[in-house]
DNA sequence: CAAATGACGGGGT
DNA sequence: AACCCCGCCATTT
């Protein structure tokens, strides 16, 4: 296996992970924030073929524009529908509004999840 | 090795 | 807004 693309691997990985509840990236957003610009195929290739066992909040992650990705009428779609919906974010037409939800990790943001602190302040 | 394949993005019409 | 087209990238044919 490649080991460059093992380490955007787990760079991407960890940006979806930190994506807070009622918020979402584009595909591009998290691509760049992982320190992978151009690389926006990958993002979609990794959360195509997640491990059976994840807590990934993959409904938070959405096509340019705020689109939802996934194909009309897919089981899978209806998913990421219906999760979304479950946090209060409304995608009428497939669409969520990335002016309300849309999310940038900042740099104390991402470091404050990877150390876990905060959690009593 | 060339061509095709995607949970993609951006610009142009 | 809806398409189309092309650039982009790791994998698979």
């Amino acid at each position: 296996m490649n080991s460059s693309t093992e380490r955007a691997r787990q760079a991407i990985l960890d940006v979806v992970a930190a994506i807070p509840r009622g918020k979402v990236m584009t595909y591009g957003a998290v691509a760049r924030q992982a320190g992978w610009p151009r690389h926006s195929r990958l993002v979609g290739r990794l959360l195509s073929a997640l491990p059976a066992e994840h807590d990934l909040p993959w409904h938070r992650v959405l096509a340019a524009g705020g689109r939802v990705a996934l194909p009309e009428g897919s089981s899978a779609r209806e998913e990421q529908l219906s999760r979304l919906a479950g946090e209060g974010i409304e995608a009428a037409g497939g669409r969520v509004s990335l002016r309300e939800h849309g999310w940038q990790a900042t740099v104390d943001d991402l470091d404050r999840w990877l150390w876990k602190i905060g959690d009593e302040n």
